[in-house]
DNA sequence: GGCAGGGGGATTTTT
DNA sequence: TCCCCCTGCC
């Protein structure tokens, strides 16, 4: 069976008394500490409904209630909350939302809907915005929920008319979600703190309900979800978090590491608690990733250490250029395989930016070797499964205007542009959903008679279809529909060959398979069409099987999307000034992070780690010249191997030649 | 509704 | 240099 604890660990376990902070270095065990400790709660007598954890990916929720099953029963697990922070907002927003003023069947939009909005509302006379910077006005109205600015204050403190058409924007963005019955990712967090704020009976009732909390990788906390955590772990701060600073890697994203040292003056008593036994890699692995890390500066000071020998030297390996850079740890990864006679799964190539796994896929490919790109196109974003979706959602809540012009006129319904123009501008000035506004009789005024009826026939399809889905069989009724809106003759029409309308068509029917399985699965308790959408939205079908993504793969990933992983063999690759860390970082003088950025990389190594770098690289379309990562020079010469270093091409020895010269030349002037 | 041409951007993206 | 998205034209 697994080995004891350690004593650090075990500590972490048994304190249950006080708040604790568990910094807990990579490698070191922390799922273990949340999982025993969430084990030893209940053997304590707490029962399990009365805990919960909280993660950031479905992935992990998942690992961590599988972890949990093998440390206690069924029975003894009843009621337990494993859930990322999005769904248990979600699940307290379902719950209370009468106290909001939401309507039960509440619609999840995704990154795509909240574009399609805005850029709906721009082009709707939102004045003073350009629909050029959809993006933008999204990142700030998201920044704005995030620091709990409310549309009025934004216009308030808004001191330039550009910040005031946004929060204008943001105002009108708000006032349509409501309508839609709507929310996005950053309300999931948000309303429940609103909620707690304005109701604290409310928020008894959930501090009651959730007695103990854990929280995982609580460094990638922002505000909101700390105030979700704060509010209710409540003043007895029955409370757990586990976390590193030194991978904190989200901060661009809103992420607030200082929130581990926030919790020392939010809560006195709390304890500190370091994991700093390493149980993953060689020890010369972790010299080097505490020696890179020392040159941030630090709250908590932390080493790592380990007891599975030192390991061999790490290699750097130098290449005129990434396509070389691809063609030889391809070769590499192939050579070393075959010589150890170990599985492609073993190896791990990491990268700063998705585009720099491009000529790794082709050489990959190009040799046979199999693998595996994680993070490329997840299932949702096919259009036939957000099609399908759409109408699901539709269904479910009929004010989804996301949903609506999703699915309005696909398949064709002959209802054009302009019709949903003037239905938008009619529903718009009435502040009413695109559905309701179909019905109302002034609508008849604006338009055509044809199009009233093709919109009224919609209407009436749809109302009719969601009370067979409700009364009758559910999933077959959904089936039934694919047909009824020839959705399979539409793909056929819309699709280059008819091999790929085949899979389009193949998907669909997945997903509804996929549904049906949530459906009935937990618990034995039936669960309706709108619990089911409402959980699908935040997850992702490929996270359904993960055994397919395994087996004897080659793993590409960026830095980012390896955190929590581990690899017996890492590739490092494209350790270049301006890559890792990268120029923008640079330029910024963020480079902490990218520091950070390549602690998270050396510590998911095993047993060897190679970084690589290429003097020439294309960027732009232009061959650039490169140099070595500054991180590169700041790791133990010792331990390091420099590998064809001298393999320099005569022209990049004169190109450097002339760099150098230029140099010279601009400190003499 | 589909296509061609212009313009802008080119990091990372757990939900 | 390449790719995506918007726009405008047919």
């Amino acid at each position: 069976m697994a080995p004891k604890l350690n004593p650090q660990q075990l500590a972490a376990v048994k304190t249950v008394d006080r708040p604790l902070l568990v910094l807990a270095g990579a490698g070191s065990g922390k799922t273990r500490v949340i999982t025993e400790k969430i084990a030893y709660l209940v053997q304590q007598g707490t029962a399990a409904r009365h805990i919960a954890a909280v993660t950031f990916t479905n992935k992990a929720a998942r690992e961590m209630k599988s972890r949990v099953g093998r440390l206690i029963d069924d029975k003894q697990s009843r009621g337990l909350r494993v859930s990322t922070f999005h769904s248990l907002g979600l699940e307290i927003l379902r719950k209370e939302h009468k106290a909001l003023g939401y309507k039960a069947a509440i619609t999840l939009f995704d990154e795509q809907d909240k574009l399609s909005l805005l850029k709906q509302l721009i082009g709707h006379g939102a004045d003073g915005c350009d629909i050029g910077a959809v993006e933008s006005y999204n990142h700030k109205i998201g920044q704005w929920k995030n620091a709990f600015v409310s549309p009025e204050q934004a216009l308030s403190r808004a001191d330039d008319a550009e910040t005031a058409a946004a929060a204008r924007l943001y105002h009108q963005f708000n006032r349509s979600l409501k309508a839609y019955n709507a929310v996005d990712f950053d309300d999931l967090i948000g309303l429940p703190v609103e909620l707690f704020q304005r109701y604290p009976e409310v928020l008894e009732k959930w501090q009651h309900r959730i007695r103990y909390l854990l929280v995982d990788e609580y460094q990638d906390t922002n505000i909101t979800q700390y105030q979700l955590v704060r509010a209710l772990a409540g003043s007895l701060g029955r409370f757990t978090v586990v976390g590193d600073d030194d991978q904190s890697i989200y901060a661009w994203r809103g992420a607030q590491p200082e929130n581990l040292s926030q919790l020392q003056k939010d809560y006195s008593r709390l304890q500190v608690i370091k994991l700093e036994q390493n149980y993953r890699s060689a020890g010369r692995i972790l010299k080097v990733a505490n020696q890179l890390i020392a040159n941030n500066p630090h709250t908590f000071e932390k080493k790592l250490w380990s007891e599975l020998g030192y390991g061999e030297p790490l290699r750097v390996l130098s290449h005129k250029n990434d396509l070389a850079e691809a063609k030889q740890i391809t070769a590499e990864i192939v050579h070393h395989r075959f010589k150890t006679g170990g599985s492609y799964g073993d190896y791990a190539i990491l990268y700063r930016g998705n585009h720099q796994s491009r000529l790794f896929e082709k050489e990959l490919r190009e040799n046979n070797v199999p693998y595996f790109i994680s993070g490329s196109a997840s299932f949702f974003s096919f259009t036939e499964i957000k099609d399908v979706l759409a109408y699901l959602r539709l269904l479910v809540n009929r004010d989804d205007d996301a949903a609506f012009l999703r699915v309005i006129n696909t398949p064709r319904r002959e209802i054009g542009p302009t019709t949903l123009e003037k239905l938008g501008a009619y529903a718009n000035e009435r502040h009413i959903s695109l559905f309701r506004a179909c019905s109302e009789l002034g609508l008849q005024q604006r338009l055509s008679e044809k199009s009233v009826q093709r919109l009224t026939r919609f209407c009436d399809w749809l109302r009719d279809k969601a009370l067979k889905i409700e009364r009758g069989d559910t999933f077959a009724e959904i089936e039934k529909m694919i047909d009824e809106i020839h959705y399979p003759q539409w793909l056929d029409e819309n699709s280059k060959t008819p091999a790929s309308a085949e899979r389009k068509l193949k998907n669909v029917y997945e997903l509804i398979e996929w549904l049906r399985r949530i459906a009935t699965k937990e618990e034995g308790r039936e669960q309706s069409l709108a619990d089911v959408i409402a959980k699908v939205m935040l997850l992702d079908i490929l996270d359904r099987n993960q055994e397919e993504q395994a087996g004897d793969q080659v793993s590409l990933m960026t830095l980012h999307a390896a955190k929590g992983l581990e690899f017996p063999h890492v590739f490092l690759i494209g350790m270049e000034e301006n890559l890792l860390p990268h120029q923008n970082s640079i330029e910024t003088g963020n480079i902490e992070e990218e520091r950070r950025l390549a602690y998270v990389g050396i510590t998911r190594a095993q047993q060897t780690l190679t970084f690589s770098y290429c003097t020439h690289r294309k960027r732009y379309g232009e061959l650039a010249e490169c140099e070595p990562s500054r991180f590169l020079s700041e790791l133990p010469e010792e331990d390091l191997e420099w590998a064809n270093k001298k393999q320099l091409a005569p022209e990049e020895i004169k190109q450097r030649g002339k760099a150098s010269l230029a140099a010279l030349k601009s400190m003499l002037v």
